[in-house]
DNA sequence: CAATCTATGTCAGAATACTGACATGAGTCA
DNA sequence: TGACTCATGTCAGTATTCTGACATAGATTG
């Protein structure tokens, strides 16, 4: 097991915590999402088309963190399985507008409940300008971390 | 890019936030140590390994948020390629300490100023008081996200 | 109008991490 | 002591995601 407490640096590290953080968040909604027969980037999917619906191949995957290759895979299968349709022509360009099926919305019905539990246990013990505070300093971390990619 | 309020709304959830922001670092250190010809796995292990030296196989796979026989690949190679040790028997049990060669810590030197770049950059905007809240508050979640796992 | 640039969808192969399984050593308990 | 449980290291196969590459549609620019 884990000999000692030792605080070292990566103990005081926010980028280690952020990753325990994301890593714990992970783990607790592969296993509420696992009964359900659906992966957390398949439920990412599911969920953005439910708020955005005709998102293309593309946006899905830069709203699910996964490359547009990754996503087409995923909805291909999705496809094949009734949970979204897309039209076999382009209206426009090259761009495949997407949307959920009956099937797929109520697949994701399910889905969101089980989610939801989690993000309420995550957010369990924290005030109401605690959520707001780590809101903003998230999206702080993240407009810094992008600064340097494109920028310079 | 406009939404609709329905279910859980991705634009105000923190789980969305969350992963949204340990995406942006795990791109913004993969960037930086490519050039070292480092993966982000490769580095916690060398990182790990610098601040507790002899942590087992296992030890380290929890540390680095994957699994002991992923872990163990990585050792494997690491090993071939003269960054860490083993000892070829276990002094107690099974377990094998491991250790950085000089060469390892060489290696880690280089990527520990790089991936701190990253860190700083990531903390720019932030005052230490935000910084402790960020802290605490991902702590919090980590936390209450682990409870649900074990105990029910 | 033609050349160029950017973004998209898609196929194929490579890299990475995971699950399953096995044998072994250490601690627990009756 | 012997049975049981737990954690470990490791091998093998599977699953998931990524990188590379290509053709094509729309926008931009001269």
């Amino acid at each position: 097991m884990s000999q000692n407490g030792v605080g070292v640096d990566l103990e005081t590290s926010l980028g280690y915590l952020l990753k325990e953080a994301s890593s714990a968040l992970r783990a607790a909604m592969e296993e509420v999402l696992r009964p359900l027969g659906m992966s957390v980037t398949h439920y990412s999917c599911l969920e953005l088309l439910a708020q955005r619906p005709g998102l293309s191949n593309s946006e899905l995957a830069r709203g699910a963190f996964v490359t547009r290759q990754t996503m087409n895979v995923l909805l291909q299968a999705l496809e094949r399985e009734g949970y979204v349709t897309r039209p076999a022509e382009a209206p426009v360009g090259k761009v495949l507008p997407t949307r959920l099926t009956h099937r797929g919305r109520r697949s994701l019905e399910k889905a969101t409940v089980a989610v939801r539990s989690v993000e309420v246990r995550m957010l369990a013990g924290m005030t109401e300008t605690e959520q707001s505070g780590a809101f903003r300093i998230l999206q702080s971390m993240i407009h810094s971390l992008r600064e340097g990619n494109d920028g310079a």
